[in-house]
DNA sequence: TGTACATCAGTGAACGCGCGTTCACTGATGTAC
DNA sequence: TGTACATCAGTGAACGCGCGTTCACTGATGTAC
């Protein structure tokens, strides 16, 4: 009976053993990069620790290359999956929640996936560039969603974009109209300054955390990042009384 | 009459060879690293390039890791010494000016030693860690910079500290209570909690613009550099209608 | 000023290593009749 | 249900490569008398 089903619906123990196995090889992947940092990502490696002869890899993956955007990509959707999770943990009305969701849900992700984390922010895989085209819109994902929550905040007069001075009109990279057409037509370029303004400083601070000094400097970053974060609110125009609230 | 100084003043031929076959070797190991990303480099290649036997180097560096630290230092200084001459070109007494030097500085020698950026913040080279107690003090040095300039602002009344929610107090790391000792003692933590803040924001988007993905987004880095630097201003405290009046 | 010795820079061959990738192959899993 | 064939996963040996590091050495540069 279970076997009758069509193979396009059931899919053959062939396929499910190959699925299986695509997931062990990135994961023994990104543990070889949360191990060694990038560059110290080998197919050998990989192919020893699954057990198997190091030319079965290339059932799987091209080449090494192929791998590491696969990665890649992953990466940066689990992180946008994770953004969308905390923000919807919030109200639709609450913006100034979603916002705050979203910025402690990316630290979480940041600081639990340390090798992604890397992988995508950090100093590129010696000799590896990372083919635009494909991991672009991934990229684009997370910051959509950033500046979805922004753009709702705006229109329900929760946070005023004229608190700050990003200029009402700059010139635009190749993605960012794509994006923009995704999430909101016809929107002010303005809006998306101030997102991108806001949504580096935090990435900042998770870079300086991550890989950097920060730590060395300050013991209590979970406070001083909560403080950055009220701090950048503040800068996007989100109203002070509203933060204060939720914070004490 | 030349040759007649004793040799503790004017150095031997030796020395001199010496001195600039070290910095052949850094110059053409930066090189690398601008071309290849982290663990791109190569002793061998290096050799190769000075045509001389890879062995020759080891009368220079102990070792690889010995190379790269020595890398680093450099780097972290070159970065210091930078912001300084930056912030010496304004007076003692603009320190809303100074601040905006110093940033300033700093995105512009990122961006032309994005090698030396990327050895300092990004990604560590694989396998390498950087000796703590020799690359924190010189790490050191770049906040010290930052901390001053704010330090002063607030204590000449143009910055007000107040206007943000730094805790006032938040546990210090190893390495905060050695830098504030050094530039002002019994130094309120918060004001070193605002100024961190900041500093990491500032990094934030230049992290994002040099490693990543921003100049997919924004063609015009920039301007939004200046408009970023601004929300960072106010969100220090200082005084809107002197950053408007310099702006204009 | 000239000689004897110590220091140091650079040579070149060799070491053992791990890497990505190719290739002809065996054997298992699926498919069509 | 059973047979014949096609597809695919995995094998194992081999390729050429570049790497960091060691070692005994030669020759140049400095130093002391």
């Amino acid at each position: 009976m279970t076997s009758s089903l069509p193979s396009d619906i059931r899919p053959t123990r062939r396929d499910r053993n190959r699925q299986a196995m695509l997931t062990d090889i990135k994961t023994l992947a990104r543990q070889q990069l949360s191990e060694g940092g990038p560059g110290a990502l080998s197919l050998r490696a990989i192919a020893r620790q699954i057990g198997t002869a190091p030319s079965a890899l290339y059932r799987y993956f091209a080449n090494y290359d192929d791998l590491l955007s696969a990665l890649c990509i992953d990466a940066y959707d689990a992180a946008a999956d994770a953004l969308i999770a905390a923000r919807d943990t919030q109200t639709i009305y609450d913006h100034a929640g979603r916002w705050w969701a979203i910025c402690q849900a990316y630290r979480r992700w940041a600081l639990d996936n340390t090798a992604d984390f890397a992988l995508i922010f950090g100093t590129p895989v010696p000799g590896y560039q990372a083919p635009a085209n494909v991991t672009g819109p991934a990229a684009g994902r997370i910051v959509a969603v950033a500046l979805q929550i922004y753009v709702g905040a705006v229109a329900a007069g929760v946070a005023d974009p004229n608190e700050t001075q990003v200029p009402e009109s700059f010139a635009a990279g190749e993605l960012l109209p794509i994006l923009l057409g995704e999430t909101a037509p016809n929107l002010p370029p303005q809006l998306a300054g101030i997102t991108l303004t806001a949504w580096t400083s935090v990435l900042g601070y998770l870079t300086a955390e991550i890989f950097g000094s920060l730590n060395q400097l300050v013991a209590d970053t979970e406070t001083l990042y909560q403080a950055h974060i009220r701090t950048i609110m503040l800068g996007m125009g989100f109203d002070p009384l509203t933060l204060d609230s939720r914070n004490s």
